[in-house]
DNA sequence: GTCTATAGTCGGATAGAC
DNA sequence: GTCTATCCGACTATAGAC
């Protein structure tokens, strides 16, 4: 991966890092300098290819939401029950201290405050929701969960709690909590042949 | 309030301007020219009475941990069923778009860095995880909740749900995702009479 | 206790040579 | 395309007067 970076050209090599330095540090705390750094670019040469450190972010943000709608597509599109795809997206392997690209950005008062960053963010997330609801209704469809239960807040409670997960799991420097809350909701979730 | 803020010493008002600040901003995006302006404070005055802004930031964190360990126990430690306290928790009055205070600071790779300063964030959440999990447990004891429920995950899945849904709020601009999350989770938690 | 002055570094960006 | 030089303001902190 790092000998695939080093084949890259210099608007490339800006953009992932710019990428990485974002999930780590958010908006406000990633530098251009430091993006430069990272991908072994000068100033000149990062103000060539993009207008300035926004303009660099927007094509950072919009790769990570690309790659994050894509492997959430390769997850749940997958086969199945409905609560069996839910539960390989919620085990999928993560990264769990490192967090979501995308959430850790909503935490940032400038990229909420700018419409144009923000925008790639709500839509992977509103997409990931949606998708979630209608793997719930196909669930509902074919009996599998309770008639009760409505699509859209449930893929809300599902997606919230892997954000939440991180959030907990930060906190403690661990991943325990995550773990620990994700296995919590597919308890909740899990159909139940019988009340004991 | 804000004249509250008028009447309170030097000392006070820039621990009061820190905790807004870090809040919105975190630890990384808050310098302490800002806190001092928003304290009507002098530079001079800040570093006597604090010694960088580290320290002031301990102090701020250090309040509004224990003043979120207060509200949580007020709330959870009413009357009422496990369900209707839990249920209280998560319909309690909030700010949604601003979120939680704590769990913003676990986004900054600052906090995270510096174990001074995690460990208040650590210490109450671990606190509310806890809590939510002795009502849990009580539900459990008392019938109200299915056996097969562990208390320290149904109350990790709790916490999460709440901090995941400021996150997707946050991203919209609008607090939806978040009702809809703490819904869904309240379906999969109501005690059912019967299955339709 | 609070103020002003000062310092050294970094942030974000522009200019112009090569 | 990439480089170096330069700008100006902000960040974090220290020094010392009042």
């Amino acid at each position: 991966m790092y000998s695939a970076v080093m084949t890259m050209n210099t608007s490339e090599r800006l953009i992932e890092a710019a990428r990485g330095l974002l999930w780590e540090r958010g908006y406000v705390g990633t530098s251009p300098k430091a993006v430069q750094q990272a991908a072994g670019a000068g100033q000149g040469s990062m103000y060539h290819h993009f207008a300035g450190k926004q303009d660099l972010a927007l094509a950072a943000i919009r790769r990570s939401a690309e790659e994050l709608g894509a492997a959430t597509e390769a997850v749940l599109g997958g086969g199945g029950s409905a609560y069996a795809r839910i539960e390989a997206y919620l085990l999928r392997e993560r990264d769990v201290l490192r967090g979501c690209p995308m959430g850790r950005l909503t935490m940032d008062p400038e990229v909420i405050a700018h419409p144009e960053l923000r925008a790639p963010v709500e839509e992977v997330l509103g997409r990931v929701r949606g998708r979630l609801a209608e793997v719930v209704r196909e669930g509902l469809d074919s009996g599998e969960f309770s008639n009760a239960l409505d699509p859209d807040e449930i893929a809300a409670a599902v997606l919230a709690t892997l954000q939440g997960g991180y959030v907990l799991a930060r906190a403690t420097g661990g991943r325990a909590p995550f773990d620990s809350a994700v296995r919590g909701l597919l308890a909740l979730l899990a159909p139940r042949a019988a009340a004991p």
